[in-house]
Formats: structure tokens, sequence, C-alpha cells
DNA sequence: AATCTTGCTGATATATCATATCATTGCTGT
DNA sequence: ACAGCAATGATATGATATATCAGCAAGATT
């Protein structure tokens, strides 16, 4: 990722919680400045190494896992549940409002595509759902894929 | 559950079982059995917890993740990724070969229900995946839904 | 500016989920 | 009965996550 380019989403970021009146502490922004850069999700305990390696500093993991709340709950980053990692949000630096993410997680190389589904699609979905008798709340996908690169 | 139809169960997965080679030994039937009765998924230690008192038994959970591992490997039984739990599969004693299963699991009162959705729905996501260049290994969703009853 | 309030972080403990490894038991086929 | 292999026991440890209370720092109120 080019400098500009992140300086780009961090500045946007900023915006994003000043808006909600979140705090984008200079740790707050150095975790996600660090998740963005990342090819892969990491876990909050890699993340907690890669922060403290990168800074000299030591940063217990608890205070990784309130960061990584806090940026989940401004929307700037995913967790991933079926693998207990963590992603910067691939979208933070459009304009256009937050689709649900869908993610692509390869098996092999682990890394991670962020994709929008066709609503059509979602919309099916959600009404297979419906008769079934269930409501959907959340249609957040992750698929086990296998990306170019690995096949 | 009616005995008569756990019986039943119980009976095709020993056939299943019969059929691969593999043995469905006294244990292995107890944590499956205990697992079709439940309503809700089960954590590993919640399992271990369940069987040691049904029995005044003391399993290991280390015994009752390989039990798992097992009838996982059976498709007696699924993993939920997305909650680290295990539930019984709800179509053991269907004769059809079985689909890919996706799961309902109802965010306020944690039942799980097994669904087959279209198959032109899940071409449909196959093909999205296949636009952004990556390929489908495993199309096993687990959908954050609220149930009839809790809704 | 001093104080207050709130939210952020530090520190420690503990709960929860999962795997590694080696020893022992017990079926199964010969 | 015996050898071989699968299943289980036993113990240790790693990995993920939450609870709780204390201290600190930044903006708000006076």
């Amino acid at each position: 990722m080019k400098e500009q380019q992140l300086n780009k989403i961090l500045t946007k970021a900023q915006d994003i919680c000043n808006h909600s009146g979140g705090r984008l502490t200079t740790k707050r922004k150095g975790i996600l400045e660090l998740m963005l850069l990342s090819n892969v999700p990491l876990s909050a305990y890699e993340i907690t190494d890669k922060y403290n390696k990168s800074t000299d500093s030591s940063m217990a993991a608890m205070s990784v896992y309130r960061i990584l709340d806090f940026l989940e709950t401004e929307q700037l980053v995913h967790k991933l549940s079926s693998t207990n990692k963590y992603v910067a949000c691939s979208h933070i630096a459009c304009s256009h409002s937050h689709e649900i993410p869908q993610f692509l997680i390869c098996g092999k190389c682990q890394s991670v595509k962020e994709i929008a589904i066709a609503k059509r699609i979602a919309d099916e979905l959600e009404q297979e759902v419906a008769n079934a008798g269930y409501k959907l709340v959340n249609s957040q996908l992750e698929l086990q894929c296998i990306c170019e690169k690995c096949s």
C-alpha cells in the first residue's frame, strides 16, 4: 500500500471517529495502521506482538482487545469469527455507505478479500431463511475459498 | 425427541460407521446421543461436563475433542466455527445424500436450524466468488438470525 | 487555572477453547 | 494367544477472550 493512500484512509478514519464522538488515539491509530498494512488477518495476540515490536512498547493483549472492540464499533475493522482473526475494513476511504461485508478467505495463504455480493443473492438468501421461519439479522458471510495465486 | 426416533438415528449412525470402517464405540455413541438430545449447540467442555454428570464418569475434554473429530469425519456432527460449538447433524436418518449444511443460529436462544438452501442460490454465490477470482471450497454458511419463538 | 467528569489504558487474574505428546488399554484379524 | 492398530487416559501447554479495579489523560465546567 502506498503511503499516500494509507494516509488518506487514516484521515478518513479520523473523520469517522470525530463524527461518532469516538477518539482515534495514537494507540488506536497505530493498531489500525498495522492492520491496514497486513496482507492477512491477524489474531489479537499477533497484533499485540507486532505492535510491541514496532514501537518498543509493551501493550498488553487486553488493551488490544479493547481497541479492536472500539475499531469494530466504528466499523473500521471486522472480526472473522470462523478464524478468530481481525482485518481492517477494505472500504474505509470509500464514500458510499457500507454494504454488509462478505469475506473470501483463502485456505492456503490466509489472505482475505472483502467483497459485496449482489443484493439479489442476499435477498434470496434472506427469503430462504424467512421460509424456514427465521429472521436474518446479520448476513456477513465468511466463505472458505482458494485465491487466484494459490489455485 | 422420541426414544424410538433416537434409536433409529443411532442405528443409522452405526450403519454409517460400519460402512466407513469407523467404530462407533460406547463413548462415541454416548456423546452423539447427548448431542442429539440437546436443543442448542454445545462447546466441547459443556459436552464433557454433561457426559460426566450423566454417567458418573470422568472423561477428559481431550477425549471429547477426539470423539468430536471422529464424529465430524463421519458427518454425524458439525462444528459451528462462528461460535466454537458443536451440533449433531439433523439429517443422520435421512436416506438422501447430504447437502452442504447451512445453519440458522438464533442470537437469543442459541437454537440452531440446519437447512439446505436452494442449489440455485449456492450456484449464484459460487459464481460471485468466481468473479472475484476465488474458488469456493466450502459453502457452509452460519447465518445469525432470530428464530420464530424469539421474534 | 483548578477541578471535575468521562473515557482510555495498565495490570493482573482467570475463564474458555484447543492441541501436543506419550502411556495404556482393548479390539481384531491371523 | 499374539501382534498390530485403534481408542482412550493422563498431563501439559498453547491460544483466545473476558472480568475487574486502579491510575491517568483529555476535554468540560466552574
